[in-house]
RNA sequence: GGACGCCUAGCUCAGCUGGUUAGAGCAUCUCGUUUACACCGAGAGGGUCGGGGGUUCGAAUCCCUCGGCGUCCACCA
């Protein structure tokens, strides 16, 4: 234990925080069946810390993350829970295959499939993601976030395979989950399915082309994708439409570039009878509109397009094998040959590509896996989609008790929203790095099972599942499910969730609709939906664009607490935020002060005059029932998780009312140890959450509770006891503050010692007391008498009713004196008449409640007070 | 096309269910090395709360409308 005032003027975090982790870590607080019995017989409070993926290392909007959670669970965990934050990391399946094949063919690969096969890929995938988890992890303990790393899981580890296969079959059993023929979103690049929701939609400029199928049809289509109408089976129209309605019901046939189409032609409300021609040529195979419409009227699905994004065979040899971009040409310059080509025009139209692998989606029919949404539930009577909806709504099967709360409130509408257009979920991915699909087939016989079958001859389905399958079991399957395990008793469902609201729909949802599948309970009580952190312009970090900031840089360079408190002040729910490094000093500034505070109050509990006398002075009922007041609200809001505005009142407290008050109080009044410590101890606990680091180093250095660390110290449970001294503490506050403006006006230099004055109709004596010493020392005045005369050699103001007088001994400037209390009775003037006409005003004195009127008397008085004050000076000086 | 969010001091943002003369941090200006801290202290300036209407005794806050910025969804083919 270093000496005191030994303490290094500037606090330095890297000499601290690694080794302070490893003492909590070795502490075994991190995990909740080692915490003191306090908290083991505490309420259970668990969080669930979204996995990253090992695509990569951690960026500053996981340490925002990092830092929500940290926060919150220390909260609990000194409030007494049994604090459980679960760690994890998601093996990104499509994400991090695609990055490995992408880091492949950078190294020269052509085809990483094809050259490697696939157990050497799975192999080099691992590799990778092993590397990348262990930076993660490493990262977020240099974020000190307090986890429980015996419990660390990973989406793809033995434990969380068994529950995918286990939610898998169970579903299969219940007939949610289906082999169907259907179209699907294909990236011919990555050679796979994508879920809608890995879809990014770009703008970019193509041509609407309006024509005819053929001479002689009786109808012209537009469409941007000509080349896909070889698999037209149909021509929807409004049924309202009088320019089709003879032909509805008919089936046509016509000469499409060569091949003969046989259309049906159909009436379809979602056809817009004022768009373009007003009739669609309905194309089943290559569009999910055109699909929907093709399963309404039971139209055959015709494909056109193949696997690798070449059109087939039966579009005629002039076709087959082309790329749709020349085919679309070929077809064009066709219909333009035959005359068949009415219209071109530009548009901006939006094309969906592949977030992972870059190209655009093609949607063609395949067999696939799915999970259907809309079906009942046999042991349930409902549908996925219903518990969804009732998740967030009613609660499951209307018990509020399962209910999980959205905040900010709004996404709530946005997610049912999505609820309700959902489609059923394509759950197969003809990818290599994720869960195999536990389907085996022989022959004709399908197995469906989480282990492979007896027997010899079975194929296990070479597809693997949709990364989200996984981690929307995260909340369960980390504990231990479909085991029937202590854990799962005690910590599901699962306290508090945060996450950015660009994961709602792929990932809170799938949690939402796996949690009230398996377990038929909600997967968290609350959902706190945190905003995107952008970069100083407000764009988006960027890894490709270089924008992207590893926050072990930022660590290095300002200590974790300085990101963490930065990171969190000036937050809302849901809304984005700007990093700048101005944030990130300040923060760091911040830690300093809370640093030199404590060593200043250290230093005193040393110094012999400091020790107590057991009285209070006024300045001690103030500080202590400030101190009071603000650990109240500090639970509060980090209940209702105003993590900004808990910060921002525990920062105003620290520095302006501890710090620069109180402190320097303490410097004149002494007898102070006790109350010092007391508040010390205190305002560590308070900001432990946010900064636990440097609160914890200073605890420790402290030395009065060694036997416990600060991380699990009970949270202040403070009452105020005062009785109105506050307000008589503020007034003298503001009076030291009149004072110390009245000489910065007047240029008189702090280092002279002036006489002040105080408005002698006031109770002076009474007011200031005992006061005296420190009012002189933080105004340097030699003398404090009360204001008889107002005499030029005064400068005066006014406070309220107050007159605050500094002696100037007749360097004055009349003019300028004159001139700044014309200003102020100017200003008044507007107030007094402004508020003297609300109070004339009866229907305000009527309909207002008492205490406003009552108020805005108090306000006026005083005002014509201070008008009185300072015009009796203004006449003076004339 | 639909939905949502934002527009408050030079900058970044708080301001909950309407009620003191609208706040903070940073920046700016003036002064200051008083031994906890210059990663500091004292003081000051700075806003008709995007425009316009309305409701109300009272609106940054509620309603309508217009404008700008942003995001998500749907894709009219």
């Amino acid at each position: 234990m270093p000496n005191k005032k030994e303490w290094p003027k500037a606090y330095d975090a890297s000499s601290v925080e690694d080794a302070m982790y490893e003492t909590w870590e070795a502490s075994g607080f991190f995990n909740p069946d080692q915490l003191p019995d306090r908290n083991q017989n505490g309420e259970p409070f668990c969080i669930m810390m979204p996995p990253p993926n090992v695509t990569g290392v951690l960026h500053l909007g996981h340490a925002l993350e990092d830092s929500l959670m940290d926060t919150m669970i220390r909260f609990q965990r000194m409030r007494g829970r049994k604090a459980l934050l679960l760690p994890g990391t998601d093996h990104a399946a499509i994400a991090t295959q695609a990055k490995v094949e992408k880091i492949l063919m950078e190294q020269g690969m052509k085809n990483p499939r094809q050259e490697l096969g696939r157990e050497k890929l799975v192999e080099e995938i691992r590799t990778f993601a092993e590397k990348s988890k262990a930076t993660i992890l490493s990262q977020i303990r240099k974020m000190g976030t307090s986890c429980d790393w015996s419990r660390l899981a990973y989406t793809f580890d033995e434990a969380r395979s068994k529950a995918v296969n286990e939610l898998f079959v169970r579903m299969y059993n219940d007939g949610l989950i289906y082999r169907g023929y259907r179209v699907v979103n294909w990236s011919v690049k990555g050679q796979s399915t994508s879920s809608d929701d890995e879809i990014v939609y770009v703008e970019r400029p193509g041509k609407l082309y309006t024509f005819k199928y053929a001479k002689g049809f009786p109808m012209s289509i537009s469409t941007t994708r000509p080349e896909t109408k070889f698999g037209d089976t149909a021509v929807a129209v409004h049924s309202d439409d009088a320019r089709y309605k003879e032909y509805i019901g008919k089936t046509l046939e016509a000469d499409f570039c060569g091949k003969k189409l046989s259309l049906k032609i159909i009436a379809d409300e979602a056809v817009d009878p004022d768009y373009g021609t007003g009739a669609l040529g309905v194309t089943p195979a290559h569009s999910m509109t055109d699909a929907d419409i093709a399963e309404r009227h039971g139209l055959p699905i015709i494909p056109v397009i193949d696997e690798r994004g070449r059109m087939m065979a039966d579009c005629g040899a002039e076709f087959a094998d082309c790329s749709v971009e020349e085919a679309r040409e070929k077809v064009i310059a066709k219909l333009r040959d035959q005359g068949l080509l009415e219209h071109e025009e530009e548009v901006i139209q939006n094309v969906g590509t592949s977030d992972r692998y870059g190209d655009v989606i093609e949607v063609i029919p395949m067999t696939q896996w799915w999970l259907d949404v809309n079906k009942v539930i046999p042991s349930r009577g409902k549908s996925l989609r219903e518990l969804m909806r009732e998740a967030v709504t009613i609660g499951l099967d209307g018990d509020s008790s399962k209910k999980t709360a959205i905040t900010p409130d709004r996404f709530t509408k946005l997610y049912l929203d999505r609820v309700d257009n959902l489609r059923d979920w394509c759950l197969s991915r003809q990818l290599w790095w994720g869960h195999r699909i536990p389907v085996w087939s022989r022959g004709e016989e399908i197995y469906v099972g989480t282990e492979a079958p007896e027997g010899n001859g079975w194929e296990q389905d070479p597809d693997t599942l949709d990364t989200w399958f996984s981690s929307g079991s995260w909340c369960f399957s980390t504990l231990g499910w479909p085991e029937k395990t202590e854990d799962l008793k005690t910590f599901h469902p699962t306290s508090w969730m945060t996450m950015g609201y660009e994961i709602l729909y792929l990932w809170l949802m799938r949690m939402i609709l796996m949690s009230a599948y398996a377990l038929e309970d909600i997967p968290f009580k609350d959902a706190y939906i945190h905003g995107i952190l952008r970069d100083e312009n407000g764009r988006k970090f960027s890894k490709s664009a270089g924008t992207g900031i590893n926050p072990i840089e930022v660590i290095k360079e300002y200590g974790c607490d300085a990101l963490r408190i930065s990171l969190l002040i000036g937050i809302t729910p849901g809304n984005d935020s700007r990093y700048f490094t101005e944030k990130i000093e300040s923060g760091r500034n911040f830690v300093n002060k809370l640093w030199n505070i404590s060593r200043f109050i250290l230093m005193q509990m040393e110094d012999p005059e400091q020790k107590s006398t057991g009285e209070r002075t006024l300045a001690d009922e103030w500080i202590l029932s400030r101190l009071a007041d603000v650990s109240a609200s500090m639970t509060a809001k980090l209940e209702a998780y105003q993590f900004s505005q808990a910060g921002e009142a525990l920062r105003d407290f620290t520095w302006n009312d501890l710090a620069d008050w109180y402190l320097e109080i303490a410097k004149v009044e002494k007898g102070k140890a006790e109350i010092l410590q007391e508040i010390l101890l205190t305002i560590l606990k308070l900001w432990h959450p946010f900064m636990p680091f440097v609160t914890e180093y200073i605890w420790k250095l402290e030395g009065s509770s060694e036997e416990n660390l600060l991380m699990v110290a009970p949270w202040p449970e403070l009452v105020n006891a005062s009785h109105g001294e506050s307000a008589s503490f503020e007034t003298l506050r503001e009076i030291v503050t009149t004072m110390r403006r009245l000489r910065a006006e007047n240029h008189i230099e702090p280092a002279k010692a002036v006489t002040f004055a105080i408005d002698a109709e006031l109770d002076v004596e009474e007011l200031v007391g005992d006061n005296i010493a420190w009012i002189k020392r933080l105004t340097n005045a030699s003398d404090v008498e009360p204001l008889e005369t107002i005499s030029e050699d005064w400068a005066v103001t006014a406070l309220g009713n107050t007159k605050v007088g500094l002696n100037v001994a007749g360097a004055i400037d009349v003019e300028k004196e004159k001139a700044k209390l014309h200003s102020e009775l100017q200003e008044l003037a507007g107030y007094i008449a402004v508020t003297e006409k609300k109070l004339q005003n009866a229907d305000f004195i009527n309909k207002a409640p008492e205490q406003v009127v009552a108020t805005m008397s108090e306000k006026l008085a005083e005002a014509k007070q201070k008008e009185e004050a300072l015009q009796s000076r203004s006449n003076l000086l004339t």
